[in-house]
DNA sequence: TGTACATCAGTGAACGCGCGTTCACTGATGTAC
DNA sequence: TGTACATCAGTGAACGCGCGTTCACTGATGTAC
């Protein structure tokens, strides 16, 4: 019995961005059908062009607020370690690779769930991830070269940013390797996010 | 004006094998259809299931043939460095992480390729992805430790095979993150490349 | 505030296209004698 | 070695299904007076 209020309409567009966010991320973008989100989001595929002009529209968003949600949670972690960065970058890592992030790609990092996807989705889609992927870089290298009393001196930036770069890529492939056997061969999969990780902090 | 004779059947299956070796690297298993992927082989859609049962049994073999052949470069690679591993890795790495590389994932690595699709295309998938990734492993593993001197201690072999996975971890990770912003983004995308270049080099 | 009308969000059937797969056919290859 | 027949690799039309997209419809919402 529609129509339904603007507020209403709202809400069923955040649920259909959720709904493609989770779904998008577990089983890639061409995974999963707009039927299928709709479903999930609570209503029939019909009206998903009332609020998108494609489902590749729809794939840029999930894109951009997938990536600001994720750099919402790096901060927070950032933000739980006030006094050590090397406490904070720890947690980063420790929450990256944890198996609980290998198995729930749905709430994971969009990075890891869409890098392949967003490659071969077009120009647009490889511009929301490089927005994203700009912010991770960023947010990282704050961290690795900032929290130092004044009385430390900081690290080059340029150096600061290469880590932060290589650091990130390292958590993305593990992760991506650890997904690609986890059902196989769990026990290797674990090795590669334990080996990661005991490799990282050692440095 | 078929039918063909047993030779030249052979040679067809690998020209299939091969056109689908490039398409799936290149734009994913469900990225290229079978009619292309025939067509590429130079034949029609019809006659492939006298190759393969199914499309998903042909992905099977690309991966398998896929390792392997990757595997024997890195071999390769290995074996034009016989003094110094250190030469050895660092000829690895370049190569990885080159431009043309990135450029050419059709090909390349499979394991950087092909991650996110094998995780997302059932057991066997894995399986095959599975033996490739234990390939890597070893073989890098071997050079970090081996090559060294009787004199030298040899590395410890649970901490050479966690270098070893951090290091292909690393690869993988900076080679997808470099493609999925190739086009968008071409001096983040080198920078990305160069940056873990420069970091891995440093240790 | 109440009434009358226009708007438009969601519904569900339908369309069109692509893709994996099947099938009858053909004629060269392989084999049996 | 030659002949006759069976086999079967490749062809191209066709099938069936899923999926992205469109559309007529409906009835509650929003708005104008």
């Amino acid at each position: 019995m529609p129509r339904v209020s603007r507020q209403q309409k709202e809400r069923n567009r955040e649920r259909i961005v959720a709904a493609a966010g989770r779904g998008f991320r577990a089983r890639g973008i061409d995974g999963v059908g707009i039927d299928e989100l709709m479903k999930t989001a609570g209503m029939t595929h019909g009206g998903f062009y009332n609020h998108f002009a494609s489902k590749d529209d729809l794939a840029l968003e999930v894109l951009n607020q997938g990536f600001t949600a994720s750099l919402g949670s790096v901060d927070a972690l950032i933000g739980a370690h006030p006094r050590s960065r090397r406490a904070a970058l720890n947690a980063i890592i420790d929450s990256y690779l944890s198996t609980y992030h290998r198995d729930h790609p749905e709430e994971g990092c969009a990075s890891a769930a869409l890098a392949a996807d967003a490659g071969r989705h077009g120009l647009q889609a490889q511009e929301e991830y490089r927005r994203g992927l700009q912010g991770y870089i960023a947010a990282i290298t704050d961290l690795i070269r900032g929290g130092a009393k004044q009385t430390e001196t900081k690290l080059d930036p340029r150096k600061a940013r290469e880590q932060a770069i290589a650091l990130f890529s390292q958590l993305v492939g593990a992760q991506l390797i650890a997904r690609a056997v986890a059902e196989a061969d769990p026990e290797l999969s674990d090795e590669v996010l334990t080996a990661n990780s005991k490799e990282l902090k050692r440095r």
